[in-house]
DNA sequence: CTCATGATGTACTGATCTGTACATGAAAGT
DNA sequence: ACTTTCATGTACAGATCAGTACATCATGAG
């Protein structure tokens, strides 16, 4: 089924945002962009912030469906799946376009805690932490809260350093880390 | 001995800066700020990004200085100082105005990899790297470069956690994956 | 006192920001 | 054919952006 124009919209603005930034990427650019008039932007997204936390919305479902998809396909187990997350990091941080989290940079750019901006981002990485928590439920860890969040603590790490220093082994020395943890929370 | 004036302004500026991002945080902000003219402003900095850098430069003494000195305080062997690391944190992140890694904002505002913004990002972590690395080659781990890598990933991974969802305790369970990591690094 | 020098403040430039008023267009109902 | 309705486009408002031209001021030298 074909996407509509709001759809179409969002997504041509999820790439600015993610490739330029928030702030400094005005709505003449995308309104320039996408071809549409100012208006009938206007008339899609209330404001600016109303089309960012579109944006961010998008990019929440697409992140963790690829994420649950390659982790799926690459791992049999819970515990395979784990660590094939940081196998999926690692296919990621290498591609042309990769900048980083694109959630991390949102709460960046938008540090109010009660900002709609920031609470999505947020809303995205406790989304995260569910299942990786229920995978590591099923694989049998001790604790399955804290393995999840270590885990989850290893991939923005990752990305970040990935991002910030363009440390290409990041992902890999972040899986063994992973593999370690693992090994310790599943012994008993 | 006291700061000169342009220590003051990037004393202000930084400040600002993180709590407002740079994007947002306008020249005549600051101007307005410090109450100094603007035209005394671009006296001392030529550019927005000269004041930029000028900031992440202090910041990067202030907190390799803050970091590195609660780790000596509170470790006394090598070990120990490594995961006093995030018991700093700890502290650092309950702070009311604790709003994230600076340099994790500043990378993601300016995300070209040529732009002397980013690069004076990428050089904080690279320092911190060095420094981590030592101390794991003193406290005899097998690896030290793959293992300050890991704690590194471990500490940005908690700022981050801390940052956008508020929790609380990802210092602290990074803590605890630290010590396994220790205690694998440095069994023989 | 006179004049040069350098720091400071004011007021501005042109560009860009988010958001809107209003004119124009096409399609649909009667 | 005439009017209503709604989507679209243009042009703009008012604020703010980074950065600068120029007037004013204090100070020090002769």
């Amino acid at each position: 089924m074909r996407p509509t124009k709001r759809e179409e919209l969002v997504g041509k603005a999820l790439r600015t945002f993610y490739a330029h930034g928030f702030h400094a990427t005005g709505m003449d650019r995308l309104v320039e962009e996408t071809g549409i008039s100012k208006t009938s932007m206007y008339k899609h997204f209330r404001s600016k912030e109303e089309l960012i936390v579109a944006a961010l919305k998008l990019r929440d479902t697409q992140f963790r469906d690829w994420l649950f998809h390659r982790m799926a396909a690459l791992g049999k187990t819970p515990r395979e799946q784990l660590l094939a997350a940081f196998d999926a990091l690692t296919e990621w941080v290498v591609e042309p376009d990769f900048r980083g989290c694109m959630f991390v940079k949102a709460a960046s750019e938008y540090q109010e805690v009660d900002n709609p901006i920031h609470a999505q981002a947020a809303r995205h990485k406790a989304l995260l932490l569910e299942h990786f928590r229920d995978l590591a439920a099923l694989a049998g860890a001790n604790d399955p809260a804290l393995l999840a969040r270590q885990l989850l603590i290893l991939k923005e790490g990752a990305i970040v350093a990935a991002q910030v220093e363009g440390c290409r082994e990041a992902t890999v020395q972040a899986k063994a880390a992973a593999a370690t943890l693992l090994d310790n929370a599943l012994a008993h």
